[in-house]
DNA sequence: TACACGTGGGC
DNA sequence: TGCCCAAGTGT
């Protein structure tokens, strides 16, 4: 019989889907997949990650580029703070590493958004070294090799000691894929095809019988609902938006302005009312373009869009770093929330301007 | 430690 | 339809 790692190794080199990064070499390229991976599924990343890879084909074009651009090309991938903390790290690298991705885990765990996990999986694929990777995925295979029955935030320690010792240090990055890559494809969520299973031999919770039992499930609280409304405020044909802070829900992303409505019945009043306390202009709703709605991770929200008109133009002329006018082709050049290109694709049937 | 943080797919 | 979740990190 097969040690552990080499049962588990021959079964990806048969197995492995081909994907844009797979195999790759450029540190760069291979932190970048890692980062978009973090709570994304696969097939969504790849479109984002070769429409990067051709506008950002190397850490310095990532650290000239600016927040808008990069959140550009991040748009609809979710989680934007992956985003920002990516372009501040590959500023650092640039500034203080000579622009060489520092390959010692202590360096390069230190940088914005850079992890236990991502730590491990860019050391290992793109350095070598032999540091086991725990994701969603790992949690899950390892809950059910040693039929874990505690909540599974609480087997990292020993999942981690497991996995050191098994870890190939001949091909720690090739065992590092292989076991995510056989939660994905074999060790799924509800139903692990424990058929197509090469390390079966080694794992406790099939040998119970009920493998699908772990690790243990949690439940969850409902998540909230918020209603909101949303102006299209219009000025000489272009229309207003505004960026919202960092560190912040959809940091550094633009929007149209809007505010969270508490009184149903007079969302106009409400939006008029808040949006000058916030923004500090007049406005005069013209009519409703319609609603949407949108489910965030920890809220749902109902969205209703009004057409706005200025009534004291004098102000905001200019553009600054937090706000502008744009004409509708605008849409294509700074980053906006999902929400917003709801509220967009509505306007685009109602040809905008009316 | 528990919660904030997006979006689209699966069932 | 509504709920769960996916190659996690920061606070």
């Amino acid at each position: 019989m097969s040690d552990f790692p080499t049962l588990l190794i021959n079964w990806y080199r048969k197995n492995k889907r081909l994907l844009p990064w797979r195999g790759e070499k450029d540190p760069y390229k291979i932190w970048l997949s890692e980062v978009m991976l973090q709570q994304t599924q696969v097939e969504t990343v790849i479109p984002f990650y070769k429409n990067w890879i051709q506008r950002f084909p190397d850490i310095s074009s990532v650290a000239e580029a600016s927040q808008d651009e990069v959140l550009k090309y991040w748009e609809g991938l979710g989680y934007y703070s992956r985003c920002r903390n990516f372009h501040r790290a590959c500023q650092i690298v640039i500034n203080n590493y000579d622009g060489k991705i520092p390959n010692q885990l202590e360096d390069f765990r230190k940088l914005p958004g850079v992890g236990d996990y991502t730590a491990a999986a860019v050391l290992s694929f793109a350095f070598g070294k032999s540091t086991p990777v725990i994701d969603g995925n790992v949690s899950r295979v390892m809950s059910r090799l040693v039929k874990f029955s505690e909540p599974v935030e609480k087997g990292r320690t020993v999942f981690r000691k497991q996995l050191e010792e098994w870890i190939d240090p001949e091909n720690p990055g090739e065992f590092n894929q292989a076991i995510m890559e056989l939660g994905s494809l074999v060790c799924l969520r509800n139903q692990p095809h424990c058929i197509k299973c090469p390390v079966t031999d080694f794992c406790v919770g099939f040998k119970s019988g009920s493998p699908e039992k772990y690790p243990r499930k949690v439940s969850r609280s409902p998540i909230p609902h918020k209603t909101m409304a949303a102006a299209v405020i219009w000025n000489n044909s272009k229309f207003f938006i505004q960026k919202r802070p960092s560190n912040s829900l959809l940091g550094g992303l633009w929007e149209l302005p809007g505010v969270e409505v508490t009184n149903k019945k007079s969302k106009e009043h409400q939006l008029v009312k808040d949006i000058k306390k916030c923004i500090g202009f007049e406005i005069q709703p013209v009519n409703k373009i319609g609603t949407v709605q949108h489910a965030y991770s920890h809220f749902k929200v109902t969205l209703h869009g009004y057409h706005c008109r200025l009534i004291n133009n004098n102000l905001l002329k200019n553009p600054t770093k937090k706000h502008g006018w744009i004409s509708s082709d605008g849409i294509s050049h700074y980053p906006f929330p999902r929400v917003n290109h709801k509220l967009f694709e509505i306007l685009q049937e109602q040809n905008w301007e009316q």
